[in-house]
DNA sequence: TCAGTTACTATGAATTTAGTAGTAAGTCAC
DNA sequence: GTGACTTACTACTAAATTCATAGTAACTGA
């Protein structure tokens, strides 16, 4: 007895995704395409509303109504009421959604190093007023990723 | 007169998201789908030739040829002879491919966090053999993202 | 010569995406 | 209280992408 509603899905290949023991594709599985994380970065910014991400991303409705069901299900958003008469609903990041900016800002670092000519829309620290400069580092050794080897065990081993 | 071979390409949408103002909306053009991302982990991991991402991924042949191309032409993987008859190619990471590793290991991060139970595979550092903990910080503030308030500048202000 | 390897291309069906139009439940202006 | 407007969608069709399988080209090694 299988009632899910099943929104956005790339089933035969995204729900072997997210089972994998890889914790990149389980992810993926989720945010692994570019209308999820441009949806997150907007909620970021502030959008909240269905007519608000539609206009900044210019994406079809189907496809909005698509991603913000399969982001609210994830857990990465949630769905609230912000007017009752006539129902309206907005959308807000969670603990987890609002957990995702680190990704959104190290992609932005590898875009600003690799893709940044030209105008680009830029992100200050609001107290000291310098640009944010993100730098994904390891707790532990404190050392920048990607500056010391690193060894992978598969689970089972 | 256009000669350019078009490989892998969500041209209506994409093409627009390449030229935006936004750095995440740049990057996301080039690598904003699930197989590129995974083709990227799995090239940081160390395969470099068509059959091993193939069979690592299940990936259909047509598509891996589409990314492979793709994330060569967008300078991330680099297409080498290591034979010459048979002459065979194997890709490898450029240096924008291997910049590409903290947006790898915040993604993971975030999935550790919440999509972590069962089995998973992990990273360490080779050396201290402590288990890598991603974080993403403001290298100016120091500050874990996310912490502190931010101020967005659009261009042309 | 014959199976095996490697890096693909060809092809067609299934699925997803895009784009436009329309709907439901209201509000607001006059 | 009629018509214009708002908001959050759904319906529908066409276009594009993706998947899956099969096949090819150029070898090697037994």
């Amino acid at each position: 007895m299988n009632l899910v509603v099943s929104h956005y899905q790339k089933d035969t290949n995204m729900k072997k995704l997210s089972d994998q023991p890889c914790l990149i594709a389980r992810s993926l599985a989720l945010v692994g395409d570019a209308w999820s994380m441009l949806i997150l970065r907007d909620a970021h910014i502030g959008l909240t509303r269905f007519d608000e991400f539609r206009k900044s991303l210019g994406i079809a409705p189907t496809m909005l109504t698509a991603r913000l069901s399969a982001l609210t299900d994830e857990g990465l958003l949630e769905k609230r009421r912000y007017l009752e008469r006539p129902p309206r609903d907005e959308y807000v990041l969670t603990e987890a959604g609002r957990d995702f900016l680190p990704v959104l800002f190290a992609i932005g670092a590898w875009g600003r190093k690799y893709r940044g000519g030209g105008e680009v829309t830029r992100f200050f620290d609001a107290e000291t007023g310098t640009e944010i400069d993100p730098l994904t580092i390891d707790r532990g050794t404190g050392a920048p990723l990607g500056t010391r080897p690193i060894r992978i065990e598969l689970p089972g081993k």
